[in-house]
DNA sequence: AACTATTGATAAGT
DNA sequence: TACTTATCAATAGTT
């Protein structure tokens, strides 16, 4: 409806169907306080958000506005007292039904969320997933993320020291050869071919690599 | 809010307003579609006119809604006028109860999990979620984890060849110097402080503490 | 969270 | 009630 017109259909971006939940429903709220105003109107509005969170506004009692609302759908569907109780029963019944596959459900996206029965899940799906638990651990892990970060940084300069302090001991090492040899210059050098290369332990950039793929 | 800006207030004029009710009652069930549509939400709607005519909208089951909407409000008013008769009904209003509550209990969950709501909880809580994620998050991650730890292995075995030939190389410069003290008998040995206790590098079981403390 | 270009909603008129 | 239209409000995409 603005920079271009949207399609009215589930938004797939997560973010982005969560930003305009957010706005549409303030939107949503407002018009139905304005119009509650200027025509003198009872309105009732409840709004659960995909993650079963509760929004809601009434211009009046929700309570009262929910009796009132159960009164005149019984006077519209009941000639009897008895198909009224009849279809209390039922529709209570049918309420249990419902609550009890959506409790189903959502103990199936909890035990995912555990990490239990991802056997049956795309590979789509476990990136999904992934993200969804990373954002959330994310934020609790915080702090302990920097920990985390400083002990790397830590290992990687203690690396650097020891590889600072190998290439010393070789150079005084091969600086004494040179001395021995020097003295005893009919005598056969030692070979020093066996510590060589000691650079090459630098070549794989490991602990840069995990500093960054864990970034909490 | 078009030819002119018009206030929030109850119309006066009782036809303008009749008018202004039907526009508005149809652009507000619009948008509660829109909303229900777009971010997956549920979404129910009264509207009682000034006359006391209803108007209703629903994604779902305006019931079910209501039911749901209780269980949230916390009410417990599952009692009703026939409970006393039938204990079988009573006991299935208990189920009904705790399903309640256990539903909520859970949506609350959900939203933690998702990364909501972490603001009002406390350290302990904080703690145990942590842990919860940390459990589903290590079943997700296996395999990315199993790298991991290959990464950490090789740092420290890295670490565990620089040490070594560290030490080797002290021993053969120490040799070598020995080596040169022993032909120069007369002369002064290079002094070898700067480069001891390197294994003092080794006291920290930093690169453990990683393997052990992500084992994801 | 703020901005803004654009679409959508609607007050008044017919 | 329905249509029109001038104007205001809501908001999608962006930053």
């Amino acid at each position: 409806m603005v920079r271009q017109k949207i399609q009215i259909k589930k938004i797939d971006n997560l973010t982005a169907r969560q930003v305009t939940f957010s706005k549409r429903r303030r939107g949503l709220f407002k018009k139905a306080h304005e119009l509650s105003t200027l025509c003198d109107a009872d309105i009732g509005l409840i709004v659960f958000s995909a993650t079963g969170k509760l929004f809601e506004y009434s211009s009046s009692s929700m309570m009262q506005l929910i009796e009132k609302h159960k009164m005149h759908s019984e006077r519209d569907n009941m000639d009897s007292p008895e198909q009224l109780q009849s279809s209390n029963l039922q529709s209570e019944k049918k309420t249990y039904a419902m609550l009890s596959r959506e409790f189903v459900e959502k103990n199936r996206e909890l035990r995912q969320l555990h990490g239990e029965e991802l056997q049956g899940l795309g590979l789509e799906e476990l990136m999904k997933l992934e993200k969804l638990v990373e954002g959330g651990i994310s934020r609790v892990l915080k702090i302990k993320g920097d920990k985390f970060m400083r002990e790397i940084s830590s290992l990687k300069k203690k690396e650097a020291q020891l590889q600072e302090e190998n290439s010393q001991l070789k150079q005084q090492s091969e600086a004494r050869l040179n001395e021995v040899e020097g003295q005893n210059a009919i005598e056969q050098g030692h070979s020093t071919d066996s510590i060589t290369n000691n650079r090459s332990y630098n070549d794989s950039d490991t602990s840069l690599k995990l500093g960054l793929g864990f970034p909490y």
